[in-house]
RNA sequence: GGGCCCGUGGUCUAGUGGUAGGACGCCCGCCUUGCAAGCGGGAGGUCCCGGGUUCAAUUCCCGGCGGGUCCA
């Protein structure tokens, strides 16, 4: 859908003032502001050219650094407060994986209109992740990365309160001065684009803000809401989105002809070095000029471009070679940053975007002939580079190596059996083509390039690969929307469910009021008991009226608020507006209580053992166990399981306070750290605040024990990986503990009764029974092939000659046996036919041998089907003239002995076939 | 969350509706001044688990578990 901005849309004082007009680009056809009443063009690449190159428009040179401090301070003294950055995996949003605009850290709650924002105006420079462009990146001479900052200045303006901070006229003031005054950029270099901005289900106009050719910032007036037929509909909260590319404004103003120069600096000379190129730099200018021509279709273009740069014909190698130390530099920043706030390499999720980065890095080393061990030192460099910023960064030291040791392990492993899948794909029928190609990269991840290799290599065929290859395998993965539709159980919206298990977490008995009756459930003006949520299950117990009817609560559900008790009983006599009397289950209340706060104290001992990169990936509290899913990359080794069990029981037996408070979301934010989110979304202004003192900080809905002391002990009792990248700890805590090391204990004993040792000399018992069962199993062996070889002469001896041929048949139950009898007349006989009959199932087998001298007189194959036919309703079999094999089902007209029946047959089978 | 591929000695793997084969590693012996290696012999398997079809399943079908991979 269409939507068109209004000519006043940004008609505004400012413009005005200043003397901006509205024309509209002859190029692209967009609405542009401009100071030059003449301009013809919207001076944006590719429409204009770039002009910053050498003679950059601001007053002085920008690191990264100093334009995030310039920018941040700048709205800071126009009254925004500094907010740290989020993280780049948005743990806080169920609809996005990574953040992918600063304005992300404010939705849904505080856009709705549901929250307040830790500060309101904010200034917030955000790294932000974004991989639709990833193609064009090293491409574009930096203009795209697929990693950023982007410096956001946000006014939230409720229309309900009329709290009202600024929105357009001031939002451009300030970007105006920022350019202008702060940065000493010529106003008249200044264009602003119209646009109409639409995004996370919110749209609304904006500007783009464009600088000697560069988009360096996007002025949003976020006022709609945006439905999925594309219906507008205005919102409570008119939300300032800004969006100010920090790399581009120190591009900008370094007028260098990369923005990866600009912004990677030293980290940038070095890659360039290590890779030999050597651009002249007129050259490299005009590149960086040309460059913008190249958008998402035209990238094939590449080669063209490159070999147009008149006078430098053999120039594309070392462009093949800028664009990738384009690519290693920004992959390898997303990566840092992914593993840094917890995406572990993965297959699923957030950390399948890791893998595949630290993937393409690998390819391209590959390409160069540079040691996988490379991107060691690359990934080292930039998490030094970028811990001046992010001094978190300097607690990933040794977490980084290991984890990229465990995906160059990985990596290597499909590259080493790329031949051997290739050709079993071959094998299968595949024809060498572009399906081959899909199939392999989409189920076994073989890049096509590597394919391409390994078939020139071996049958000199190269199959064309099309530039849109990655949307072929995508197309393969068509997935149907699955509609998740809630099921509602309440007809009609009821008062929210006062919880007074909120007020005081121990109440185990009260009374409340019948709201509403359903047909096996009950809800209540208030309640005790809490319902399923944030991994805690639900409690269970009682509700009696006055008559003494009682029914027995076996689960609880939250719908909008509202608790719903199912019950099992009589629910007859129970009436809305009728008083009941409440009775918990507290033995099982009391035990969700400790798993959860155990869950708390578990996590922050993990992140304090394993690393500052463990998040929580999910959590269950039973009543009698509790899991939860960490981001780790591997199952902890016994030594560091041993470390994390004695911190939490010392966390347990120092009788710390657990308390709980209410914190407005801005506030404890920004006290405590996103780090509080670990649970995931929660909703609403108030955040229930759960701290283990001075140990754990959490926004949780749970219930939980008021002193440490009561979880008594806490023992991990399993640990598995339930995917790449997330570790699970099962544990127990309180008198679920004392029950586990119960179980252990007797099953100990079971052990020990049954070896006949005791508890402390099991071990032994046990391995010496193993090496007992060990020599068992060899004398069987020997007894089997002795008892074959006298079975063997005792059915030589027994044999019936016919025409000079030894005729043995003989029943067996045992079908390896009857084998191995066979095997064994060989030494004793060269003119035999053996047969064995082993009843199976429903039916025979049944086992041909004969003797060596017999072979062709008497195949084994025709003996086989001689007797098969006889005996059998319908059979089938497999072997060659010396050995058969056959089996299936006795005629049913058969009755007496198989046995001579067989006999019988051979003996005629001989005789017919003697000549 | 979904699609596809895979599951065979310690490791890597071939193969098959009817006696499960190889390579590396391991053990013993021989050759060699020593090493690398070579030669001969040997040990090592619930063919992931459960159900079904069948006279017979490691093999075919269904389900589960585990691994790989791609997409969102």
């Amino acid at each position: 859908m269409e939507y068109k901005i209004s000519e006043d849309e940004f008609n505004l004082p400012f413009m005005r003032e200043k003397g901006y007009v509205r024309r509209r680009c002859k190029k692209c056809g967009s609405h542009f502001w401009t100071l030059d009443p003449d301009a013809e063009l919207c001076g944006e690449a590719p429409c204009v050219d770039y002009t910053f190159f050498d003679d950059p428009p601001t007053r002085k040179k920008y690191s990264l650094r100093e334009m995030r401090e310039a920018f941040l301070k700048f709205f800071e003294r126009n009254g925004h407060e500094i907010i740290n950055p989020y993280p780049v995996v948005a743990r806080w949003r169920d609809d996005l994986l990574i953040t992918i605009a600063s304005i992300a850290d404010f939705q849904p709650f505080v856009t709705a209109g549901e929250a307040s924002p830790p500060a309101n105006p904010l200034v917030i420079s955000q790294p932000c992740l974004r991989f639709e462009d990833i193609d064009k990146v090293g491409y574009t001479s930096g203009r795209h990365m697929t990693i950023f900052e982007m410096g956001g200045a946000h006014a939230f303006n409720d229309t309900r309160t009329n709290d009202f901070k600024y929105w357009k006229n001031e939002t451009i003031m300030y970007h105006h001065l920022f350019a202008t005054e702060e940065l000493g950029i010529p106003e008249e270099l200044i264009t602003y684009k119209e646009h109409f901005w639409i995004g996370g289900g919110n749209a609304g106009p904006d500007l783009e803000g464009i600088i000697s050719g560069l988009e360096v910032s996007t002025l949003v007036f976020m006022k709609y809401k945006i439905d999925v037929n594309g219906e507008l509909s205005d919102i409570p909260i008119l939300t300032v989105d800004t969006g100010y590319g920090i790399e581009r404004w120190t591009w900008l103003s370094q007028g260098v002809y990369q923005a990866f120069d600009a912004v990677y600096g030293d980290l940038y000379k070095w890659l360039y070095n290590q890779f030999n190129i050597d651009i002249p730099s007129d050259v490299l200018k005009r590149y960086a000029l040309v460059s913008p021509v190249l958008t998402d279709k035209d990238l094939n273009r590449f080669d063209e471009v490159v070999s147009g740069l008149a006078g430098h014909s053999d120039m594309k190698e070392m462009f093949y070679k800028l664009v990738d130390i384009g690519k290693l530099l920004d992959h390898s920043k997303s990566a840092l940053f992914l593993i840094k706030d917890g995406a572990i390499p993965s297959n699923v999720k957030e950390g399948y975007l890791t893998r595949m980065l630290i993937r393409r890095i690998l390819k391209i080393l590959d390409e160069y002939g540079f040691e996988y061990d490379f991107i060691y030192s690359i990934m080292d460099r930039q998490r030094k580079y970028w811990s001046k910023d992010f001094n978190e960064l300097n607690d990933f030291d040794g977490i980084i190596d290991e984890i990229l040791s465990l995906e160059i392990d990985k990596y290597r492993k499909i590259r080493e059996n790329i031949g051997r899948i290739v050709s079993s794909y071959l094998k299968r029928g595949y024809k060498p083509s572009l399906d081959l190609l899909i199939e392999l990269y989409d189920s076994h991840g073989i890049h096509p390039d590597y394919v391409n290799e390994y078939l020139h290599k071996s049958m000199s065929i190269k199959i064309e690969i099309p530039f849109n290859f990655t949307e072929l395998v995508a197309k393969k993965h068509i997935s149907k929307s699955e509609e998740r539709r809630e099921k509602r159980l309440l007809p009609s919206p009821l008062p929210k469910t006062s919880k007074l298990y909120y007020k005081d977490q121990y109440m185990r008995e009260g009374y409340a009021k019948i709201v509403y009756k359903g047909d096996s459930y009950l809800v209540l003006d208030k309640t005790i008991f809490y319902p399923t949520g944030g991994g805690q299950m639900h409690d269970k117990g009682w509700i009696s009226n006055s008559m003494g009817d009682e029914v027995h609560v076996v689960n609880v559900i939250e719908e909008d608020g509202v608790v719903i008790h199912f019950v099992k009983g009589d629910l007859s006599r129970f009436e809305v507006g009728d008083d009941v009397y409440m009775k918990l289950d507290w033995r099982r209340r009391y035990s969700l209580m400790k798993h959860h706060t155990s869950t708390h104290i578990l996590l922050s001992a993990l992140r304090k053992v394993l690393g500052p990169h463990i998040w929580q990936a999910g959590v269950v509290k039973e009543e009698d166990y509790a899991h939860l899913d960490v981001t780790h990359f591997k199952i902890p080794s016994r030594e560091e399981v041993t470390k994390i069990e004695e911190l939490i029981n010392k966390i347990v037996a120092e009788d710390r306070f657990v308390s709980v408070r209410y914190l407005d979301r801005g506030e404890a934010e920004k006290r405590y750290g996103i780090k509080i989110y670990q649970g995931g979304v929660v909703p609403g202004r108030l955040l229930r605040i759960v701290e283990v003192d001075g140990w754990d900080v959490e926004a949780c809905g749970g219930t939980h024990v008021r002193k440490t002391s009561e979880l008594q002990l806490i023992k991990i009792v399993d640990i598995e990986k339930i995917q790449d990248g997330v570790v699970r700890f099962k544990y127990v805590a309180g008198e679920k503990a004392l029950e586990h090391y119960q179980h252990i204990m007797k099953i100990l004993e079971d052990v020990s009764s049954h070896v006949n040792a005791k508890v402390d000399n099991i071990v032994d018992a046990v391995s010496a029974l193993t090496s007992e069962v060990e020599n068992l199993e060899n004398r069987y062996r020997r007894t089997v092939s002795s008892l074959a070889s006298a079975y063997a002469k005792l059915l030589t001896s027994e044999s019936i000659e016919v025409d000079d041929v030894k005729v043995m048949v003989w029943e067996s139950d045992d079908t390896e046996i009857s084998i191995k009898v066979g095997e064994q007349l060989d030494t004793m006989s060269e003119d035999y036919i053996y047969i064995s009959l082993v009843k199976q199932g429903r039916g025979y087998n049944v086992i041909v041998r004969v003797g060596d001298k017999l072979v062709h007189k008497f195949p084994a194959k025709s003996v086989a089907e001689y007797i098969g036919k006889e005996i059998f309703k319908g059979y089938g079999g497999k072997g060659d003239e010396k050995y058969f094999r056959m089996g299936g089902r006795i005629k049913d007209n058969i009755n007496g002995q198989l046995k001579t029946i067989v006999s019988n047959l051979v003996g005629r089978y001989v005789r017919q076939h003697r000549r």
